[in-house]
DNA sequence: CGTTCATGTTAACAGCATAAACATTTGGAG
DNA sequence: CTCCAAATGTTTATGCTGTTAACATGAACG
């Protein structure tokens, strides 16, 4: 599998556009946005947004973002399906990177708990939005997709000749124990240490091999 | 271990109290907010809270509420204790009713995950605010003790004969087990179902027995 | 009986998301 | 090229929020 690279594309507004002097029309808002808050959210570890603050960022007015999204939420969204997405490629690559097995459940699994330590706040907001949105609204969501992709890449790394119903149950059981141990070291329980993740993560032993 | 009920000491205010009529003076606000705080996340799966609305359930103005909180954050603090101690006695009450090892671990997980399914919004909250406020101050709040109670009790289902190491890494091991699927499912990616937590939990295999 | 202190009140402020009305720029059709 | 409509921006206004300051009440104690 390639590593696909969802983020968002930053096109170049007609006319070139990019800033020169104070043009009443931004450009392509909508990205810029997204860009802003992307950033925003780096390195933080609490999602914690506000509209006037990041149209003052971007230069521009704070209701000028309702012409983009119909409320904050919607924006909010927007971020969690481009974090998500980002996720995913890591997870790709980590994939991809080493073979299936124990060996490779436990590349997977350190991957996704640091991408989580690097974009605390987009983990966050990653699981907040999608736990609302794809309950809301029964639509087959880009973002349930996107998950759906996490969970066949650790269902991947699963030998072959195990019943259906225990693999289920195996990569339910590696997808919590990861996602556990990732939200425990975001809100201060555990302190982030990789050889440690890693031993905690090869502990487990559900019929991967 | 006995079962401490650690709830919030809802003491008759001097004088009686109780209501009668529209005294000026409440009785306790203190417990009585803390009281109506947890009433009203009971049920609800986000932790949102307005001090106003809240007031205006306990029948007083919104200022009131500061006569025994500095902030919203230390009335969030005070009912994330409440809830702690609450899962707290549950988590003793199940290690209570069964041996160690991998069976009882098998129950204390069930049980944390069952808690954590009825009151969605307490859980978010505890880890919430421990996660700020034991970094924020460095005091050995109450908050670390009731966790560091949690974590015994995980521990405490383990072989005696198992080395340091091993058993911390197993402890976090399961810690992470449960509070991952707990989180998953109260964010909507796992349906809730006892017997298939049991079997993911107990598909755990840490030198338990 | 009177003072003091804890605890309540109302009024005010800044910041928030959001809606409505108005302004400007862009793009396409005649 | 011109003109009109749609897209995208701005200003203004509303009702929410947490929080502070100044004032009021009542209970406890000498």
């Amino acid at each position: 599998m390639n590593v696909k690279d969802n983020s968002v594309n930053i096109k170049e507004s007609p006319t070139d556009a990019s800033k020169e002097s104070g043009t009443y029309h931004h450009g392509d808002l909508r990205a810029a946005a997204i860009a802003a808050g992307m950033e925003k959210f780096g390195g933080q570890n609490h999602p914690d947004l506000g509209l006037r603050a990041l149209a003052r960022e971007l230069g521009v007015s704070a209701t000028a973002l309702y012409r983009h999204f119909p409320n904050k939420d919607a924006l909010l969204d927007a971020l969690a399906l481009e974090a998500l997405n980002q996720l995913g490629a890591h997870q790709a690559q980590a994939a991809q990177s080493v073979g299936g097995g124990r060996e490779g459940f436990g590349e997977m699994g350190v991957t996704y708990v640091r991408w989580a330590v690097e974009h605390p706040a987009l983990v966050r907001l990653i699981y907040d939005r999608v736990g609302k949105v794809d309950l809301a609204a029964g639509n087959p969501t880009k973002m349930g997709e996107a998950f759906y992709q996490l969970r066949a890449g650790i269902a991947a790394t699963m030998s072959e000749d195990i019943s259906p119903e225990h693999r289920a149950t195996a990569t339910l059981h590696a997808w919590s124990l990861v996602h556990g141990l990732a939200m425990l070291i975001l809100d201060g329980q555990v302190e982030y240490d990789p050889d440690m993740i890693r031993k905690v993560v090869t502990l487990a032993d559900f019929g991967l091999e």
